[in-house]
DNA sequence: AATATTAACTAACAATCGTTAGTTTTACAT
DNA sequence: ATGTAAAACTAACGATTGTTAGTTAATATT
């Protein structure tokens, strides 16, 4: 059943996305969400089974990408330094096609029921595979002697934010952003 | 009625912090946190006036120091350099004071009632003072040509985040801590 | 000791929550 | 046209929400 047109399911979960963006999950009411999709609230037992599923459906699909891709990278026979950058491009790429997930991934993530664990498991692993080309990347003298800890953190702070403001800078081009990003992520900002 | 000892409605709006930091402003009801403080919910009506009003509390105060003090960073007769890693220290600071305020200034701001627009302002503010250091560094060349929104927002992205991991990082000594980010942030991660 | 104030309590309110049951409409295959 | 399945609807459920009213216990002031 794959096809151009979104199944009614879908559009649910994209219309939640946004919502729960702007409110977060708790306070997004299944009738809010009603009224957007065009419809009643009962309406929409049709199409899923709970509140709770729908935020399932928007969080873990998500973790899932970005695990495996960062997977991808991390085994791929790379310099460290082109890892890098293909891990901040994975951001850019992902948070692009999806903003409002995003937001619910880092907010909202707590309200999972059943899919918690799994998705905490995705979070431990991305950060994993990060910290180990990283590791990798101080052992070959790529980086410079900081703690793991300060890069990780950092890095991953400035491109797990990156769902806030790609929205509002639509006009800027996703190749000119990665560039920007790594040269600002990777090489700092400051002048030689 | 200055004194070391909390007021009353003081722990109510300390303990409504590290639950909404927890699960999120809307899914704290007014049972959960009495039961916190360890009375029962109407009691907590002798010192605060709506549950609204103790978001207030928390996130405007925060954000008035923020503002407060990039406005007279950005005014101190100080180079550009040394206005960026101040930027940094206080974000460590006000951070390491209260990271449990952070997590609502960052993600519960939108549930703000009246106080909204005042937080809005503050936050608009700060971005301003922060762009035109960015500027200033750049028009005398301390600072790369790169897109100052890139520069702002990837820079603003870490420090926002620092709520995240600073109470996991407990150890951490605030001046390591900050030393690292300067190098990390201002100079990159990958060696000349 | 008597009084006034502060802050706790129980009980309940109207509103709203996610969800279910039962029914009617829509759309498509025969 | 007819039958069937998908998806909409109305109505309502029990639970929970923030909050108020009224009362009692504790504390401070005179």
């Amino acid at each position: 059943m794959k096809s151009t047109t979104l199944t009614r399911k879908q559009e649910i979960c994209i219309t939640a996305a946004r919502l729960f963006k702007q409110k977060g999950y708790s306070a997004v009411t299944m009738r809010d969400l009603a009224a957007e999709v065009g419809v009643k609230a009962a309406s929409l037992y049709n199409h899923i089974a709970s509140k709770e599923e729908i935020l399932n459906e928007v969080i873990v699909n998500i973790a899932e990408s970005f695990t495996e891709g960062i997977q991808d990278i991390r085994l791929a026979d790379t310099k460290v330094a082109e890892k890098l950058e293909a891990v901040i491009a994975q951001h850019v790429h992902l948070t692009a096609d999806n903003p409002y997930g995003m937001a619910s991934l880092n907010n909202d993530w707590m309200h999972l029921g059943e899919g918690k664990e799994k998705y905490l498991a995705l979070r431990s692993a991305y950060e994993q595979h990060f910290r180990e080309i990283i590791k990798k990347g101080k052992a070959q003298n790529v980086l410079k002697d900081i703690d793991e800890e300060v890069i990780l953190f950092s890095t991953l702070g400035t491109l797990r934010n990156l769902y806030l403001w790609i929205p509002k800078k639509a006009d800027l081009q996703r190749s000119k952003l990665i560039d920007s990003l790594c040269e600002t992520l990777l090489n700092g900002v400051k002048t030689a």
